[in-house]
DNA sequence: AGGACTGATGTGACTAACTGGCGTATCGTA
DNA sequence: TACGATACGCCAGTTAGTCACATCAGTCCT
């Protein structure tokens, strides 16, 4: 579909990014996240180390790209969310539409063994969720007719994301069932005890 | 007191710690965080820069330090509790205890501003008190008779902790009132709402 | 005191993650 | 086809962090 609306030149674009992360990945794999070089990876994707670095800020997010992408993802189920509920229950239902389905389970399973198994790529990726609780609360505030710096929603939204954090965590080690969904909805129970979760969300 | 104790050695290398933090801590101050290099800090201090290296192993720990060892305070004063109480309660009364005093607030002040101000600082506290979770969950854990990986125990130090990291954001910004004790006591009583606070602690 | 041991410092060489500039080739478009 | 934009390769430079080695100051034992 989108392949044929866009022109070669952003084709090659899409094929280059998807290479250097499918190589990084394999690599890392392979040797280990601190055992391989950007050059190591620009030589065996066949390209120059400058384009990784154009398609890709750091080291880190040759793996952590995906994540960016599902937070992208959550803000956009919540943004369509039709309120008329409380936070807690919204964000519930935001949660378990969010959850990959079981064969992207699949795929997402390996390159998260490979962040929890790695220290820095696991605190990078606890420092990202970490961050996703500003944009969230701020979709937020706005409609349960509180601030952005509100203490009991900045509670509310960090204990979410510290759930996703742990399911993420467990899952991948293989601590959790299979279908990720079903611990997910377990897990989130933990935040309708909150106070804010009683807020109207409109 | 521990003066007299220690060795001319052990005194001179804490006083070079001293020289190393409170010259970086300054040219960090007036030149920013990331224009500032540790072969400059050298200079300033009048050391190499192994030895800075030598003393913190990277160059965020030359801000962070004070955080790490506040990690440390705040596991003893955990360890510490008599027990005989709930979790929720036992962690209020800890988080009490540990707020630092009125006037080492302001000694932390200036400093903790600066965190806030550099994002990579602010990324870098943020997982770093994400990384407290893990200790205090293996604290708890035993004198409430979960396991380390008990979901809904995990869930409560992740509040706990994320309280910690919001309280202390807003406090270095300004937003919360002076004493931080007082926003402590307020912003804590929603860990009271967790399901994993009734548990026992003995 | 004096001599041996311990440990911190300085030096220099090295790796690797980034950054920025510049020429060139390729692609989209008028 | 000619022109403008954009991505790529190449390269030179900065800086964090590591390692090995020599040196020197403190400590401790005799």
């Amino acid at each position: 579909m989108t392949e044929m609306t866009l022109g070669r030149r952003d084709r090659k674009r899409l094929a280059n990014r998807h290479a250097i992360r499918t190589t990084a990945l394999r690599l890392f794999m392979d040797s280990g996240f601190d055992n391989v070089s950007i050059e190591e990876i620009a030589e065996a994707a066949d390209l120059s180390a400058s384009t990784i670095y154009r398609n890709f800020p750091t080291k880190e997010d040759l793996v952590l790209a995906n994540l960016a992408d599902r937070q992208q993802s959550l803000l956009g189920i919540l943004a369509a969310h039709p309120g008329g509920a409380t936070v807690g229950q919204a964000l519930l239902e935001a949660l378990l539409e969010w959850v990959p389905s079981a064969d992207a389970q699949h795929l997402l399973r390996s390159e998260t063994a490979l962040i929890v198994a790695t220290p820095a790529l696991l605190a990078r990726m606890h420092q990202m969720i970490v961050g996703w609780e500003a944009p969230i609360t701020a979709l937020l505030a706005p409609r349960c007719e509180r601030t952005e710096t509100d203490l009991e929603l900045c509670q509310l939204t960090a204990l979410l994301c510290a759930t996703i954090r742990i399911i993420v965590r467990e899952w991948a080690v293989g601590n959790a069932a299979d279908d990720i969904g079903d611990f997910g909805r377990i897990a989130v129970e933990a935040l309708q005890h909150l106070p804010a979760a009683e807020l109207a969300f409109n």
